[in-house]
DNA sequence: CGTGCCATGTGAAATGGTGCACAAGCGTCT
DNA sequence: AGACGCTTGTGCACCATTTCACATGGCACG
């Protein structure tokens, strides 16, 4: 059952709602294990840790309805936004750059788990090319056209050094992929069509020192050996 | 020069200011390294990727200010940017669970350049305890609490699977650790004292393939073969 | 069948962030 | 010394998002 062919604009929904329904799917398959039928939005709120009239409004978004005074229907939510994320099929990802942090991505589960099954690994070093990684055979990148061919690939994982992360990108973006999320750390810029989106690990560790920082300033009682 | 004892409060700053502030700081080494003396706010904006009105307003709040007419003093900014962010000494990383994305995580350059060396590795299996990775030796978690007030850490890592990402937070918040980068797939909760962040890999994939999914679904001229 | 409870769906206010546009200030060149 | 050009610093308006508060409507129980 995929979508009519009529192709419904559908409205655009929110960029905040969109980042927060992955949590909440989460949250849902979580609660299917558990063999409960529905959730209300208070409880899909804490199993998300946001608000509870912020995740009825995002659901509204999806005109996933519910029933008042009793709640989601687990199932059909879960349906309802897989559908929204990603379509009813996968979506394979090949990763550029198997240095460590390419290697770890290339058998994180979670991207299975996620509809994101890894389909192909790339490198530019001749010297890793054909060896065997988490079950894949590492291609070089002058492969990567035919990879993504082959494979259908649409969505790009930059896992390279950071002065190689823009090449990493073109050659992407002339492959034929559509979206791409970059690990490394420099900033990329990639065609309107494309979307794009950074996952900076050192950055984030970062914006953790700014607030404990911030606190040991205003607290000098706080000192660093335990009160 | 640390900070005075007065302990000025100064006002806090906006997080999607202290979000860009990481980028900044790149932008600003990269031309330090390059021998540049100034950089205007229309040149940063560049580097980072964001409007230079904004860079302007985000800089105010530091107070750094800026000479008109000229731009930036490189130098001067790092150094104020860097205090900012993290104080003027490394903070020390406790990384929880040594799984593939442990592993990646124990030997990434760019902690160690945005001033958090890994203090240590911990893992819950024995099999795992006392190996040596990344040069260091893996440690239990019965010795967290040691190894926090050893190392002087401040900073926990969980790359541990999602049904152990509560215990493991758990535990570095009793072992006296005041920030936590979680990148395990589960929503942790931890007390209001202590500072934390969640990077889900699957997620922004996830997010990634939600415009992947409404692009084709409002063109379906472009379909899978290229057009 | 009627009543009461409970959770959804949503208008509207509050909050936070962005970007424009322009005045103010600094350096430079004549 | 004076005038000009360049860039900062910021008031203001716009937009997105969050949150409250409440009317609406379904379900269960007597």
């Amino acid at each position: 059952m995929t979508a009519a062919a009529g192709s419904e604009p559908s409205e655009p929904i929110p960029g905040a709602t969109v980042a927060r329904l992955p949590l909440y799917l989460r949250g849902l398959v979580d609660r299917a294990e558990a063999g409960v039928e529905t959730v209300s939005s208070v409880e899909l709120a804490d199993l998300a840790g946001v608000n509870a009239a912020n995740v009825r409004k995002d659901l509204s978004y999806l005109h996933a309805h519910g029933t008042r005074g009793v709640g989601y229907d687990v199932d059909h939510l879960i349906t309802e936004i897989s559908l929204v994320l990603g379509g009813d099929e996968p979506n394979p990802v090949i990763i550029m750059g198997v240095g460590n942090l390419g290697r770890a991505l290339s058998s994180y589960d979670g991207f299975v788990a996620g509809g994101f099954p890894v389909a192909g690994l790339v490198d530019a070093d001749p010297e890793v090319v054909g060896r065997r990684i988490a079950g894949k055979v590492v291609r070089s990148v002058d492969d990567l056209g035919t990879l993504v061919t082959e494979t259908g690939s649409t969505v790009g994982i930059v896992a390279t050094p950071a002065h190689a992360a823009q090449e990493a990108a073109n050659r992407l973006v002339a492959a034929g992929i559509r979206s791409i999320l970059n690990f490394a750390p420099a900033v990329v810029v990639v065609p309107g069509q494309v979307d794009l989106r950074q996952v900076d690990l050192a950055t984030e560790l970062q914006i953790l020192g700014y607030h404990q920082h911030r606190r040991s300033d205003d607290d000098p009682i706080m000192g660093r050996v335990a009160g």
